[in-house]
DNA sequence: CCTTGAACCTGCGGGC
DNA sequence: TGCCCGCAGGTTCAAG
């Protein structure tokens, strides 16, 4: 029964054989990539993959050498996530890492589909199950390593604490944004500060932390505790929605509800504030929109005062 | 070291 | 109808 749920959420944009509804978007920050996972790891845990056929010789990257016949023979164990990757845990040692890019979908079908466009990946299982990877924009990518190299991958190495995990301590991102002048909001996309946090969510932490985006990032470093807090909240609640409209899906029959997940701000230029009812704004920050309520996140000038105390001396 | 901006690629919607 | 433009979830890289 989850297998089907699956296929149809996670087919949303390559669906044909009864798609009635509107192609929908979604956007893999990590409460997209998390409910992803936590899909694939329920329907292939335990699948031995017998077929990999690739599309092409390259998404962003090109695939690693011997890409397909590393994963053939294989048995996934289970699927992680670390910041917006997916780690396939194989039997034999391996690991199979990939990322979504912008447009990246994985979707599982019962039985072999005809080919849509941009379908650059199909694994197929020894039960004949099935797996396709789609991606238009192939900013996406696949590798292949072994378990102990996990840790000292080029592109996992220099990620920061995932933020729902206790890495991610008040006193951990008020270190790393009181050495920052950039925006906060651009910090707090820094994949390197914290893991997962993209374009959406960071829009959101910062309405519920009550905090003006434009704030360079060393003033906003006293409000720590209560991005912390934001962060997990806009993050938690994505989540929350996601797996809500897994089991609901059944009941619904099209509709994932997880793709009608609420946002506070983004993408809501001139709309009203869902607290004061000011008109949202947007501007643009290192090329990426943001969406703020002026009333409801300050003026940095006029949120300078509110500055809970002087920071105390450090050490001893 | 930090910071900024361009680049990667396709699809879509708005304006004309 | 169609063309042109800008824009879209992410990340890497080069240059300042």
């Amino acid at each position: 029964m989850l297998v089907l749920v699956l296929a149809e959420m996670l087919a949303q944009n390559n669906y044909t054989s009864t798609n009635t509804n509107t192609t929908t978007h979604y956007m893999p920050e990590l409460p997209e990539v998390e409910t992803v996972r936590t899909g694939l790891d329920a329907a292939l845990r335990g699948k031995t993959v017998a077929r990999v056929q690739l599309a092409r010789a390259d998404l962003r990257f090109p695939f690693p050498p011997g890409f397909a016949k590393k994963l053939e023979g294989s048995k996934i164990l289970r699927i992680e996530r670390r910041a917006k990757y997916l780690l396939f845990r194989l039997s034999g040692g391996g690991v199979w890492l990939s990322h979504l890019g912008m447009s990246g979908n994985f979707s599982f079908q019962k039985k072999a589909q005809s080919p849509q466009k941009h379908d650059h990946v199909v694994i197929t299982f020894a039960d004949k199950t099935l797996l396709v990877f789609n991606d238009p924009r192939r900013f996406g990518f696949m590798d292949f390593m072994a378990e102990e190299e996990v840790e000292t991958h080029k592109l996992l190495a220099g990620i920061g604490p995932e933020p729902l995990g206790n890495g991610f301590s008040p006193a951990y991102l008020e270190e790393q944004l009181s050495a920052r002048k950039t925006p906060v909001k651009v910090a707090l996309m820094d994949q390197s500060l914290v893991a997962g946090v993209g374009n959406i969510y960071a829009s959101e932490a910062l309405y519920l932390a009550k905090l003006d985006p434009r704030l360079p990032a060393h003033r906003a470093a006293p409000f720590s505790a209560e991005l912390v807090t934001s962060i997990r909240r806009a993050l938690e609640a994505a989540i929350a929605s996601g797996g809500s409209s897994l089991r609901d899906f059944v009941h619904i029959g099209g509709e994932t509800g997880y793709f009608q997940h609420r946002f506070q701000v983004y993408g809501r230029e001139g709309e009203p504030c869902f607290s004061c009812t000011a008109a949202i704004r947007q501007l643009r920050q290192g090329g990426r929109a943001t969406f703020w309520c002026p009333t409801c996140q300050p003026n940095p000038s006029k949120t300078a005062h509110l500055r809970p105390r002087k920071k105390m001396a450090k050490g001893a």
